[in-house]
DNA sequence: AAGCTTTGTCACGGTTCTGTAACAGCTTGC
DNA sequence: GCAAGCTGTTACAGAACCGTGACAAAGCTT
């Protein structure tokens, strides 16, 4: 397997030096970004297997770029680390709803670092390969991000369509409402547990003019369930 | 549900117990080991939730036993948060191949070590152990909350279902009203005796036109067993 | 900029679940 | 056979839980 590439955001040239000497180093292979604008170019033209933002930027902040990033369903699966000034600012960073995939603090040893790219890229290796799942007549495609019902499509909105998708892909299993929330919405994102109830409903909504609604099943106590007997 | 159970393996008394007392007040419940061989039987012994495994250790070393924990099967799917001090970092990177699901420097903040344990957690539910128990035709299955007898399901209540799944997996024992309070109500909770009794009435009476109910047996002046030979 | 879509949150109401009490029925020991 | 002690069974009220419609904010399209 070819080696990993890292997407390097930071604006301050020299951490950036070190940061791609150790990553080097590491046999990664590194891309750089100085700022917003740049990072985005470098998202779109050389997809990287992985970002590693530096929070704090002048303009547009690492923050917002990574919500920006993980709300756009083309980049939303590159596993974003983000890199914060000091361990106290981190919780503080952790609430604001960025949906990254972990956290270093500055100053930060590169062999964490390195080890936490591991970690985060070993963790996020399953997903990514587009596949064509189907039960029952009811078709999600990943790759056009559709479904249709015996051929017919289903009109969803992106959030009803993740939350299908991850279903579709778990079926016969009790999911707790913040298990739901950490794979379909992300894992830093904090939103409320009843929000999953309201999507659910809507996606249920959709469904049943095809007669799939059944299928999500709610299990009283617990959470839900994609079942495909039913 | 039940609080977590996080085994700490670390050879030096006074750090585990620092580490204890921030777990037990972040509500999880803690075993401790001191050197491998101990955790090894905590391991068989408890099943713990997590592992936070202390990377220099005496004879064999964390990396080493993590290494060994990934390998068998039964144990596979308990994460593992390696900690490591500062001067040990370079051989951390060593240390990635032990499959270890997360990492925390020494010295570590404790909410950041509460917070990684929580993290790891949510994100290894859905894969936890995926259980199956069946018993003359009478399936209990974890993963997907289910009941069925000989394919039919068996609709049951939450409370229900969590007993019947406590007596499935302890079969062909007597508990007294007390203990099963314990083990499928929690800990710290007070509801009357009697209690069990409607609800072990209410599971009868589910599993009564599956012709199961005689499995729950009454131990007069003791409590109920659960027994297969009926 | 207007209009439509999407999204998260809230509040209300209906349904299910739960613990307790009360009474009936059964067992046991005398 | 009888009383005392246990357990089975039912009813019920309060609590917990979930479905659902409405709504405002944000995003996107035209």
């Amino acid at each position: 397997m070819q080696n990993k590439l890292i997407l390097v955001v930071e604006d301050e040239a020299p951490i950036r030096e070190m940061v791609r000497f150790a990553l080097t180093r590491a046999e990664f292979r590194v891309t750089e970004a100085a700022d917003a604008q740049e990072a985005r170019l470098r998202m779109a033209d050389e997809r990287p297997d992985l970002v590693l933002m530096d929070w704090m930027m002048p303009g547009i902040s690492g923050v917002e770029l990574t919500r920006e990033l993980k709300g756009s369903s083309s980049t939303r699966d590159i596993p974003v680390i983000m890199v914060t000034a000091r361990a106290e600012e981190e919780d503080k960073v952790r609430g604001l709803n960025t949906g990254c995939d972990d956290y270093v603090s500055k100053p930060f040893s590169f062999p964490e670092l390195i080890a936490r790219i591991q970690a985060v890229l070993r963790r996020s290796l399953p997903g990514g390969e587009e596949e064509r799942l189907q039960v029952n007549g009811l078709e999600v495609d990943a790759a056009s991000q559709r479904v249709t019902a015996r051929g017919e499509p289903i009109k969803l909105g992106p959030t009803e369509y993740r939350l299908l998708h991850f279903f579709v892909s778990h079926p016969e299993r009790v999911y707790t409402r913040e298990q739901v929330l950490d794979r379909v919405w992300g894992q830093n994102v904090y939103v409320e547990e009843r929000t999953v109830d309201v999507h659910i409903r809507r996606l249920r909504k959709a469904l049943e003019p095809f007669g799939y609604a059944d299928m999500i099943q709610t299990v009283r106590g617990t959470g839900y369930r994609f079942s495909e007997k039913y």
